[in-house]
DNA sequence: CATGAATGAGAATTCATTCAT
DNA sequence: TATGAATGAATTCTCATTCAT
């Protein structure tokens, strides 16, 4: 039920604060953005920490719907993981700018909101620890701590906004194989892909 | 050259940025924290900012330090890469307060500053890359973009600081464990140390 | 010739400046009492303070014409007075947050409509001070100050509306008749009307 | 403990609030009346508001205090009551400026400060009640709604602010004796102070 | 060394009012 | 008559930094 005022203003908030960051960004920086007075704003938003919380809302909502969505399908676990660094990656840099600020920003939420977020998170990680262990009860992964290794997935994943840049380097769905190799097979391992064939 | 009064500013500003953040952090939070009144900060930091700057590249010195000894041993690629990761991750662990700092507060340096502790932290991606380029060229790792790897491990250990917590958890070490069995071995391979007992 | 928009949109305002005061209440607090949005009350207010000003002036209109329709009477003036101070305290608790209103809040008013306010508020002191000098004149009263002692019988029944609450206690009717015996008789006199009994 | 400086900014702070009211009194009013930097107050005072409850802290407590000394002594009822009066117009005329916002504006503090104001003010009438109660216990005053007189009492004294001004009247010490006249002697009883002789 | 007064720029937010639709 | 978007000025308060003592 947004307005397109409001799509303008959470847009603008983004870019902005992942240029300059949440707190170097002023109201009055979203207002010139958009073309409207400082004042004015606060006909479409209720605090400046709101629309961080929103932005950042939206985005991990977007992780967990896409995760969710890939553990109700019937795949193979492995194949489940591939799909699901191939999703995280791929919405990670196509959304890069909302990514950057939910990763990077939404600490700066004060206490009742930042914890929204940090639940939404935590279902993250089960949802990414659930993959893990659906593979080690089917056999087809060795997987003695689950949840280490889905936070370790989870952070390589998650870092890829700090380097990734389109700049002449491997698309996200290249970048998504290269990690899920690694994550699968090792480095040591010689059932590579691109290796076997 | 540090004083003692520096360092325990310094010690009183990392304990602070982690907690409540760079910026909900006042240079008065920092002076009452050590005991002093806010002018008499200034006989001992230059600027807030600075502050940070000190923190950050210390943090960052250290890693680097300790990765740059691990490539000057000779190690195997697959040891180094075992000893680097249980580095990080121990160092990560005992000064979890600085090197959160590191990684969630450099960002709010100001631009000639930031830049400083950006080109620290390319070098530490160089030296990992590295790493994986000996195993690349020694054949003992199946790599072909040695630095999107070296950047997963990376960004699986420096997610490390926003879930670890000594609560009854795994030791640093074990931790680093379970990473680098991944890494070298995969979740597939059959060739895990803990599976071959 | 107020439309019944105009009374409800006084009555709302009467409610809302008695209970959080005239600065705290906002013009969308009225007009989310009235149900209309902010800027279609302007369709039937000038500006906020025209309505304070309204609601004053209705206030202190009807104590001044209660008071004039006494003293057009021919009563005695102890008779007067003693009327004088039951209609004043009546009305003062029946419409109590009108008299709130204008006792409380009429000083928000600027200048140059605080002064009508004013002006009305200084002949209602006038037509007080007429009745003991009515008295004097006859004799009925033993007063050298008139207009001292119509300001402060003034002020104890202006006190009413900071301390009179349904709760329990004595009717309007009856906290009248104990000041006009403290007024007329005095505490140390012997001629009070119950002890007499 | 008060600083200079911090009276002089509570001096300023009576003067403007009682002559443009407390919300129409910017805290740059009161910078520019003790030349000072609008930042620069914040070195003295908590917030607006906290000013404003100093000052009607300051001024209720004095109130009490008069009132209470009044009480411990061995004087008659009547003579306490004359007393009484006589402390409270001279103390409210001679600080006329606090005693205007203490009854004026003390009801734009927020809740929790606001009740510490009001509990004073309750205490204030508990005392005038006292007052009235010995007197009513000894015979020497004929009084059956002692807390209800208590409150036409103080009301006529606290009225006082929003009348009297030096221009050629009666000094604070003849107005209280026409005030006490009135409460002790009624209008129309003969035994007047200045009737009798 | 240490203080604490002073600065001054800047922040988020509120709000009465206007006006085109 | 009713709306709600837009204004723009004002307000309180914060804060890093300086400097005379």
């Amino acid at each position: 039920m947004a307005s397109n005022r409001q799509k303008e203003i959470a847009l603008a908030a983004v870019k902005l604060f992942e240029q300059k960051g949440y707190h170097a960004t002023s109201v009055q920086d979203i207002a010139d953005e958009v073309g409207l007075q400082k004042g004015s704003l606060y006909h479409y938003i209720h605090s400046k920490e709101d629309l961080l919380l929103q932005i950042a809302h939206e985005a991990i909502t977007e992780f967990n719907d896409n995760l969710q969505a890939v553990l109700d399908t019937d795949m193979s676990a492995p194949e489940k993981l591939v799909k699901a660094v191939e999703n995280h990656i791929t919405v990670s840099v196509s959304n890069m700018e909302t990514t950057t600020v939910l990763l990077r920003e939404a600490f700066s939420l004060g206490d009742p909101q930042h914890q929204v977020i940090q639940d939404l998170t935590d279902k993250y990680v089960d949802l990414w620890t659930q993959v893990l262990e659906e593979g080690a009860r089917s056999g087809e992964f060795h997987v003695r701590e689950p949840k280490v290794v889905a936070l370790a997935i989870l952070g390589a994943c998650n870092w890829v906004y700090r380097w990734y840049r389109q700049s002449g380097q491997l698309t996200p769905s290249q970048v998504a194989r290269v990690f899920s190799d690694m994550f699968l097979n090792g480095l040591t391992s010689d059932n590579h892909p691109g290796v076997q064939q």
